[in-house]
DNA sequence: CGTGTTTTTGAATCATATCAACGCAGGTGG
DNA sequence: CCACCTGCGTTGATATGATTCAAAAACACG
């Protein structure tokens, strides 16, 4: 699967600046109906629920990125609505590995620590720059106390979190690296299409390959040959951060991406 | 790492039936207070929440080995209790390749399906014999509904599963084979542990070198080689389905296994 | 005892890691 | 405006961990 041949896309007189390269998240839908439309999906909001969801952008505010929101062992005082930019969940080991857990993105909620007071066991930290809302813990216990229609939905969204776990351990445990990214891939295509961020084909990447090595199990050496073979076979192209899925059919079936369970 | 010497535990003079197997599950501790106890540890029971527990042992049954309990897509009506065995949670791929996500150990307890009428994102299956109970998903509802002391219990005890399934994703992602299994079993002493089924540093295992190997995302073959190795350097014993931790401080030191996450 | 499952072994091959180095692009400071 | 620095992507060469295939040995079960 793996040849030599120079590949035309990365030739250095073809790439380059073809796109300008963000360092921010781009529009999309409006980051907190990313929000309401994704709870609204698990359990209807009645308008109240709605009003509060969106009182909940008082909170907002821009992060750097690299920055840690929760310290691994630490207890969090507040919930995480992430409005802009990529946040990973990532454990390390003492040889400073990581493995990253699962990645957070706009319209993403995350209350662990929050509620119930235990110390959590991974790290939380964005990816990207991001705008986040960091919501007190009183304010977080009275939306939910007060919505029980958001306190299901945001029950049933933790569930499809769950399914999302279950299929990245699967990924990592019996996928070969070209299905893994084309998997991870095919993920990121819903999900960033459900919150609008995806347009013919095409969306903003801003995860470094590292970034990618660190989710997948793999080496950034290798994940870097990954996608030369999918541009090679013709089912990507990856330029800047810019990603475009050329053949969703047959990255689908690489994978065995099986949509839904988000 | 990997030498060609002969090991003298394997020796055919040597090995044999030096304990007899078992294929049911031993004493320990009397299941149904192995939950209790397990349950208690998260939130405190009150003795009203305890008879309650001791009733769910009228849903018992005896289970065969590789039964199907709940299928992937399918919906639960019940929840389920293991008394005695063990159960696996598992994906399976089209090439017909498994990844086992979690396992069920005797006072766990599983209600996904019960509680969200939603189906299932993977198989549930006894890997042994085993004694479950199958709690009718009214009276498990019941059961919660009058038991909030249970209900907070359970809650703590899905948090608790939530942080083992980063640590196999961990597990898997980022660490050698010899490092994987040793992970494995040091969960395993822990857990098996609580629940009274260690003496000695030894337990039973009834775990298939292939059951093993579709856990850790390895071929039964490197899980056969990885065991020896595990042998030859003097951290266990496995004859039959016996297990011995010879030197639990070294196994914990190659994996890296930090305690108290259960 | 015979039969099916599990463990063990060997040999060949493959996938992925590791190490080392270079180039490009962007940001920074003189 | 240029020189420098840093981060990220890319490449090659090499090492090795892990898989696959095939088969025999050991064992469990009826």
């Amino acid at each position: 699967m793996e040849t030599v041949v120079p590949i035309a896309v990365m030739d250095p007189t073809v790439s380059g600046r073809v796109r300008p390269r963000r360092r921010t998240a781009p529009e999309g839908v409006d980051p907190i109906s990313a929000l309401i439309r994704k709870l609204d999906g698990f359990a209807p909001l009645t308008e109240p629920d709605r009003a509060a969801l969106v009182g909940l952008a008082r909170y907002v505010r821009p992060v750097e990125r690299h920055t840690v929101l929760v310290e691994q062992d630490g207890v969090a005082d507040h919930a995480l609505v992430v409005f802009a930019g990529f946040v990973s969940r990532y454990k390390r080991r003492a040889s400073g590995r990581r493995q990253i857990l699962a990645y957070l993105i706009p319209g993403d909620l995350c209350d662990r620590g929050a509620l119930h007071g235990y110390p959590l066991d991974h790290t939380i930290e964005t990816l990207t720059r991001c705008r986040i809302a960091k919501v007190p813990r009183t304010a977080y216990l009275e939306l939910i106390g007060e919505h029980p229609g958001v306190a299901l939905a945001l029950q049933r969204a933790k569930l499809a979190e769950e399914a999302t776990a279950h299929e990245w351990m699967a990924n990592i445990g019996m996928r070969s690296g070209p299905e893994r990214m084309a998997h991870l891939l095919c993920e990121l295509l819903e999900r960033l299409g459900s919150i609008g961020q995806v347009a013919a084909g095409q969306f903003d990447m801003p995860l470094t390959q590292t970034d990618l090595a660190e989710t997948l199990g793999l080496s950034s050496v290798h994940v870097n040959r990954v996608l030369q073979t999918l541009r090679r076979n013709g089912l990507i192209t990856l330029q800047g951060h810019r990603l475009q899925i050329l053949a969703p059919r047959q990255l689908r079936e690489l994978a065995e991406f099986e949509a839904g369970y988000l």
